[in-house]
DNA sequence: GACGAAAACGAACGTTCGTGCTATTCTTCA
DNA sequence: TGAAGAATAGCACGAACGTTCGTTTTCGTC
């Protein structure tokens, strides 16, 4: 029993770098199976269906993301420390080595928009999870004082994700060294319009 | 060597639509055929390789791109209406009815990050030339004084595409309502803080 | 060391993929 | 109108897909 879980363990990690690049439908289990030096067949039996290791894979990914990028955010101040964090480790998060192909849920994001079921159903869980996690880090601040009172603060969350979006795209597609410092000016720029006068200038 | 064109035309539209929604690489030849009451392989003859049919479909985006976005809203003034033309024909253009998907292109950067080849090749060039549409847009409002001299007009470009990731994201993924309202609020403050004081409050 | 269970393998299945052929039907133009 | 040529259909192929099955190897426990 214990050695099943070794391996499984090691199949998602595998597959979760594999799905960053190709994403969850193009991930196939033979080339993962080879990948691992498995048969398709000992592999299949970990999981018993794809769909089942598409969700899994998106588990996974999902806690991974929070041990790198959520947890040790939360452990920083409210306030700008911890949104200034947030927005570090996600953008570290994108750029982690066992993520080649960027982030698996931008890559799941724009993969399964259109398709109905239990993945895209998680995924969406996911997102849904994570964008509150922003919000609430926001709302935290404001009764800390150290942002405006702002009207809607979800719109300060699709702001930010935008941010990161783009950065994704003028990284990976287009290559462009400067999208990270972009990126960074333009998050910058966010955080500073959110922040009230006395913290602004300190 | 009509009708041949006739029918070549047909196929891209439904394969343009068809892409938007299951990307470049799911977009299958069968699946294609079924849907235009074609035979397999009479679709196939038009195109001689699937890559083939890849390159057309994103050929024929973009001019539908260039005919719907670039071209109308160049025709406004430079400054402040153009970039505004830029914006809300570029939304329009992800929700126009063709594209049941969403935008073929984000779903196809997303797709071919990863992927060398020249269907990624001719794919950052289109995204390219996009972003210098963009670029000169408000190169060109500077000199008439509509905005300010800023350091990096890429900067702007960045995040005028991140508005509209974000929105993707929102809309598409999260079926959020509010998603669009949210873009344009934010466009609206990337455009106000590029408007010189005059303009800003005319 | 032996035995039961868990894990991995190898081969095969039905289907679908892209891609070639060879006919057949339809267009076009002298 | 009839011949030339383009457009489409029909069929078959090899490969890869997810999945199933029976067998073999490996593991954990007494």
């Amino acid at each position: 029993m214990r050695k099943g879980d070794l391996t499984r363990q090691a199949i998602l990690d595998r597959a979760t770098g594999l799905a960053s690049k190709v994403g969850l439908e193009g991930l196939t289990i033979g080339a993962l199976a080879t990948e691992l030096n498995l048969s398709k067949s000992g592999l299949f039996a970990h999981f018993h269906s794809k769909e089942a290791l598409e969700l899994q894979v998106l588990e996974h990914g999902a806690a991974v993301f929070v041990e790198r990028v959520v947890r040790p955010s939360l452990a920083q101040p409210r306030g700008e420390p911890r949104m200034r964090a947030l927005f570090e480790r996600w953008l570290g998060w994108a750029q982690s080595s066992p993520l080649p192909g960027g982030c698996l849920f931008v890559q799941a994001a724009v993969e399964l928009d259109d398709r109905p079921g239990p993945v895209r159903d998680r995924l969406v869980q996911f997102q849904r999870q994570w964008l509150a996690v922003i919000v609430t880090s926001l709302e935290l601040g404001i009764e800390v004082g150290a942002f405006h009172n702002v009207a809607d603060p979800e719109q300060f969350a699709q702001d930010m994700y935008g941010v990161m979006l783009a950065y994704h795209h003028a990284s990976r597609l287009l290559r462009d060294p400067r999208a990270e410092a972009r990126a960074r000016r333009a998050f910058d720029a966010l955080l500073h319009a959110a922040l009230v006068p006395n913290e602004k200038h300190r």
